[in-house]
DNA sequence: TTTACTTGTTGATCCACGTCAACGCGATTA
DNA sequence: TAATCGCGTTGACGTGGATCAACAAGTAAA
């Protein structure tokens, strides 16, 4: 039983260009500045396409590792569980972002990775990955700051778990998702929130009533509005400063 | 004024076999398997040697990245700084373990790496490690598996700050100490602890007063001889048991 | 429509950890 | 040997967020 078991696709240029062309943000699928001649190899290296629908694992912790993901559509959460069923959500992942490093130290994925809707990822085979980088230069760099990236994306979150107050967590999480939205051409300040209440309370190290209560509060201050899922941002700079709150020195 | 500013070393191959002999448990600096000239080549590799004084700043936030660094001896600790001036450790490294790793994606060191005793690292150009990894493959696996495994790490970190307690905290990490320091060849049982006990708040998300209440508890409960720095774990199945306890559950 | 189920909201109460404060110890320096 | 300083310990008290509980609002199935 593969991992693997999607169709393969097509592997004509253009095609490739077109489908990959809105996850080229600034995650792996397409560095800038390959020639053509590195864009027909990086072609031949993403292998498959698969489909997750919501609720599904693309893999859970233990598994075997083989390939990386690059999320095309949809929305992922990723996350840990401890022996007695605590979780903890590692991070939420959107087009264009990757999925999968976890499992290259081991050779097996530490993490498990869950659609949140229903997604299509590409699967990129991690032995195609390490031979085409030996390869194409601007690939082999631009794949090591992605996984550097992702460290000091970890150490962010390390800073909001130990040091911030829910209400900073909460604002930092927004504006995060916001601002990731931004950068995919979507509206800064009008989202559907993918997750529930629970798993951000699980992201941000809260129980799931301290998450209703502070984006009530947000409502009733008049940052937000929230109706369920929907959220607008209705006061940004106002978010800011909760997160950041006024230094007294220097 | 450049960061690599100490005396070039050896490039002797038994010199540096040497020297690198106990940095070789599961790290960058030599990975297993390397023919002799891969090993001469990997000795190119390694460029300067640095000494780093306690309470000295091995790189700072906001610096320009040049170099990976792997601990020779000492030990130092890591941090990113809020704009308040709240401090949250994200790790300790020991000999053997790397630092920088944080720098590759901006080319911008993203936190402080900062000496806790009298230290000396070994500086590896990151365009060399680039360079030879292209050509040597065991080199470029072993560079991808250190780096997955600092995420991996990382989300260990998170599931302590976002879920566990006061007590599993501590418990975690003095475990993960001693099993650092046996693999070292130390006394998995009786160590120094380099750091304050504000230090190891910080990195566990807790003040310095419940740390320290926390040694005194659990040297009352017979787990710990806690001696200001000088720790000797007395019950180390009774600290696992504090870590995860009993599950009803499967 | 009804039922069942998941998710979200809100209130009342609790407690783990933070805060504030005093003090002790060991190392360093005068 | 006293004075200073950084670090650690301990106590008293306060509080932010957890817990427990009730209910509301969607959502899906029949």
């Amino acid at each position: 039983m593969s991992l693997l078991h999607s169709v393969r696709t097509e592997t004509n240029l253009s095609v490739l260009k077109t489908a990959c062309s809105n996850c080229n943000l600034n995650e792996l699928c397409l560095p800038i500045g390959l020639s053509e001649e590195e864009m027909i190899r990086v072609d031949e290296m993403v292998a498959l396409r698969r489909k997750v629908r919501r609720g599904e694992h693309l893999y859970h912790a233990g598994q075997e590792f083989h390939a990386i993901y690059a999320v095309r559509t949809g929305f992922f959460k990723t996350d840990v569980l401890m022996g007695d069923g605590r979780e903890q959500v590692t991070g939420f992942q959107m087009a264009g972002e990757l999925l999968g490093l976890d499992g290259i130290g081991a050779e097996i994925h530490s993490c498990n990775a869950i659609a949140l809707e229903d997604s299509e990822v590409c699967a990129i085979p991690f032995s195609n990955l390490e031979e085409f980088s030996r390869e194409i230069v601007t690939l082999q760099q631009h794949f090591h700051k992605v996984m550097s990236r992702e460290i000091v994306r970890d150490h962010g979150v390390m800073l909001l778990l130990g040091t911030m107050r829910a209400e900073e967590r909460l604002a930092a999480f927004l504006l995060n998702l916001s601002q990731r939205f931004t950068a995919r051409g979507y509206s800064p300040a009008d989202f559907y929130l993918r997750m529930t209440r629970e798993e951000i309370g699980s992201y941000l190290g809260l129980k799931l009533e301290t998450v209703s209560r502070l984006f009530s509060r947000f409502q009733d201050e008049g940052l937000l509005s929230v109706q369920q899922k929907h959220i607008r941002i209705l006061n940004i700079v106002g978010l800011k400063k909760l997160m950041n709150p006024a230094r007294s020195g220097a």
